[in-house]
DNA sequence: TCTGGGGTCCTAGGACCC
DNA sequence: TCTGGGGTCCTAGGACCC
């Protein structure tokens, strides 16, 4: 008989990422608290080290926090994602320098299969990878490794958190360090158990990574789901998961947006809706797929508990599969107008794109659009608003941007420097 | 006053069919 | 009064992730 070949998994996660990005062009950020926005000037989506020892927390509405940003001069920064994933990018290509078989599971996180590496010291291999990346991109990142992806997360966050491992941790494998270190790990901070579900294991008394392990799988299954059964496993060593080397094609496409203020209007909301089927189509088209069906949806602010509450969306299929701007819009304002009510106060608006392909188009049996025509159109659309700035030509449904009220707020964005004219550098 | 955006997977339940 | 059962497909909603 063969035995299985061992598996062993790293993560490379990159420490507090859209912060170290801030500090790699900014270096006289280094020791000073720093955060990150959300859209919308709304919550704090990354946080320095220092920001964190200060209390603030993952996720906290800016408006909360604010008294201790201002007295303590925590710096405060818009997101920049074309320099996040510009960075994260670079990250990836030199871990790939070492190890062959990665997968990007986030924009700042990345598994590695160190199976193949069987015969190596995996330590100091980590240690190598871990130098070279902060060397080349400026980044920090931490290691976990494990014999499991769940392992390996755990591992990470013990990497993360405990200064004797420089950075780089393992996950023991033999008892008792095991079975104590599963016991260290609260069930809140298992990969893969949220809010929810560790209210409800707690209730039943699971309140450890190692209390997870005892129960048996199919109990976990009945009373959770398949899921969290394959995280227990995971948790005692066995694989559940696969390394996913291959970028699968993505499934949906969402965008949406909350309103800087509320709006009531159907005028207002059918620009903003116009908006978004606009985006969702350019970037469909920038991915080179097609969307076979639409969706819209609506929402008030449900933490508005003082006013009534409406959620609501409608979808429809489009036949053929589309990836032309006037169609998706078109069929974007009917469905908006047909779960629009009057009287609601809403607070955000968002059209989502599904069943996509990606393939050749099938020929369309049954309709007789031009779509040769078509094409070219879109083809003039995306490159004048390449070529010229995005939103050069945009079709009339998405409004005058001056009278576009329901914009969202960003109060705290920094200047477009290469974007906009009027925010070009200027020297005196 | 002020609370992000974009994804995936799973399951329950209804519709429909034979 | 008695009121099938099983399969498939679809969708909404709920959970999770970063």
């Amino acid at each position: 008989m063969r035995r299985a070949a061992k598996r062993m998994y790293a993560l490379v996660d990159c420490n507090n990422f859209y912060a170290s990005c801030e500090r790699v062009f900014d270096p006289g950020l280094e020791g000073r608290p720093v955060v990150v926005l959300s859209n919308n000037d709304g919550c704090v989506i990354a946080r320095s080290q220092e920001a964190k020892d200060l209390g603030i927390g993952m996720g906290e509405p800016i408006f909360k926090c604010r008294d201790r940003i201002d007295a303590q001069g925590v710096v405060v920064r818009s997101s920049n994602y074309t320099l996040y994933q510009d960075l994260s990018r670079r990250v990836v290509e030199t871990i790939g320098q070492f190890v062959p078989d990665i997968e990007v599971y986030s924009i700042d996180e990345v598994f590695l299969d160190l199976a193949p590496m069987a015969g190596r010291d995996l330590d100091e291999l980590c240690r190598t990878i871990r130098g070279t990346v902060r060397q080349w991109t400026g980044i920090p990142v931490s290691i976990g490794v494990g014999t499991t992806k769940t392992l390996a997360k755990a591992a990470n966050r013990i990497a993360k958190r405990t200064p004797e491992s420089r950075g780089v941790h393992r996950f023991p494998e033999d008892e008792p360090e095991r079975s104590r270190t599963l016991e260290s790990i609260g069930i809140q901070d298992v990969w893969g158990i949220g809010r929810r579900w560790s209210r409800r294991f707690l209730d039943l008394g699971i309140a450890t990574a190692l209390d997870l392990t005892r129960v048996p799988p199919t109990e976990v299954r009945r009373n959770f789901n398949v899921v969290a059964m394959r995280t227990a496993l995971e948790l005692d060593g066995v694989p559940c998961q696969e390394l996913e080397t291959v970028v699968e094609p993505r499934q949906t496409l969402v965008r949406s947006r909350s309103f800087g203020e509320m709006v009531t209007d159907w005028t207002d909301l059918s620009e903003a809706i116009a908006t978004h089927a606009t985006r969702a189509a350019e970037k469909l088209r920038a991915e080179g797929g097609r969307a076979g069906r639409i969706s819209v949806f609506l929402n008030t602010n449900r933490f508005r508990e003082d006013l009534p509450q409406y959620h609501r969306s409608g979808t429809c299929e489009l036949l053929p599969h589309t990836d032309v701007t006037p169609v998706i819009l078109r069929r974007a304002l009917e469905l908006g107008r047909g779960i629009w009510r009057e009287g609601f106060h809403y607070k955000k608006a968002g059209v989502m794109l599904s069943e996509l392909a990606f393939e050749h188009p099938q020929s369309g049996l049954f309709d007789d659009r031009d779509h040769a025509r078509d094409e070219r159109l879109m083809g003039v659309l995306d490159r004048i608003n390449r070529t010229m700035g995005p939103r050069t030509l945009q079709p009339a449904a998405v409004g005058r941007p001056e009278r576009q009220r329901w914009q969202m707020k960003r109060a705290h964005h920094s200047p477009r420097y290469t974007t906009r004219w009027s925010d070009l550098p200027r020297t005196r």
